[in-house]
DNA sequence: CGCAGGATAATTTGATCATATCTTGTGATC
DNA sequence: GATCACAAGATATGATCAAATTATCCTGCG
């Protein structure tokens, strides 16, 4: 009945382990990776490790210092403006495409997901708001069918997700942007309008609250 | 003098052939992309041509069949709906960056690559247009300084050219896009504004062909 | 005599290759 | 038509080589 779990690659599982490592905060920005340590904590071979690297370098998910060693990359001002104003420009667009292909179904799934989202904020769980925020979107945008853009998206969260992480473990989760229920009722009531501009603001102030950390030195 | 030709590894010299081959039209939409076929081609082994497809696959480049073969992508409408959207978001935005670091001497190199893109549109010569006018724009975009965004242009462009090239072959070098005069024209202003409508232009331009060429079936 | 500085050895980590194993698609046979 | 064998190609391993970092030691000067 189920497939058989040998189907998936040892480098896609590899990738997607990395990728979630960095994506929710297991590795600092600054902090090195090599080759032979993930291939002991992940517990595969050289080879698909090597493959996981090269493919998130190319999302811009990790750093390669000249000197052929590569590190979690550290936001800098400039790098926060660049991704902020593609994701102020990719992901509203994305909740526009999404918002044509809305099913009851789809719009109940993600309340699902919200109540999630809004149980780790209250309990002030991080790992499980990141992930559970990091759904949300993703469920929304992937009903757009626009692969391509939602491509871009993923890579700019990986590119904000590990700052965004220490952020909140600095201020803790009760200022944790979440516009999920102005979306939510935008959705419910069919209004593409009022959905991108919900989305548009629950980036802009995640965005704000890394530049203000920003600014601080708090990262 | 030279630096040892010896320290840039394998797999970043296969990525830039491959890479290429893929921009500029060497290998055609639709086309497989086997690992051994390109160890031959290309004289590396496995390993550096594995990574350098896994990278590609990463940046849009290439595209996984389920199969776990691998082609050049072939534009589809929504794909170029897409890529336009983003390439009309992105680039403008490159140029204004780029457009407070102009120099001089920057912009006589422009002008230097835009006689290349000149030459190469009066001589009908397809892969010299492609090479040169890629040149001009990311010479411009990369003045910027602003990684992140630049990456994400190259990335659509490798998603772009190879469609563009079929295009070119098609109709020939006579209705090129070409807005580079008014940009230069901005630049020596000083006219930020006039700059970044320059190059919307000459991507909306560059657009319109491909979308005119896929709606009469021509890819 | 003690310490600074630079050369060199040791170690860590990355890069590449040859080879072995597994998948997948095809086609021949029953 | 179903099954099995085969071929082509992708995947994964471990060995080996090269580069870079770190540690060590020697020398020469104060």
């Amino acid at each position: 009945m189920n497939a058989d779990p040998r189907k998936i690659p040892t480098h896609e599982v590899t990738y997607a382990r990395l990728r979630d490592m960095i994506l929710f905060g297991i590795l600092e920005p600054g902090q090195p990776v090599t080759i032979q340590g993930l291939t002991a904590d992940l517990d595969s071979g050289m080879t698909p490790v090597r493959e996981a690297i090269r493919r998130l370098l190319a999302e811009g998910a990790l750093l390669p210092q000249g000197n052929r060693r590569v590190t979690v990359p550290r936001l800098t001002p400039s790098i926060l403006e660049q991704v902020a104003f593609a994701r102020l420009t990719i992901e509203p667009r994305l909740a526009e495409l999404a918002s044509a292909a809305l099913t009851p179904a789809l719009i109940e799934r993600l309340e699902m997901i919200d109540d999630k989202v809004d149980v780790a904020i209250r309990a002030g769980q991080i790992p499980a708001y990141l992930e559970s925020n990091h759904a949300f979107h993703f469920a929304l945008y992937e009903a757009s069918g626009a692969t391509v853009l939602v491509d871009m998206a993923r890579s700019l969260w990986l590119r904000f997700g590990p700052s965004l992480r220490v952020v909140c473990t600095r201020f803790g989760a009760a200022s944790l942007p979440d516009r999920h229920e102005e979306a939510l009722a935008a959705m419910r009531a069919g209004n593409t309008g009022a959905l991108t501009r919900a989305i548009e603001r629950d980036i802009a102030q995640g965005v704000d609250q890394v530049r203000v950390a920003l600014a601080q030195g708090e990262i």
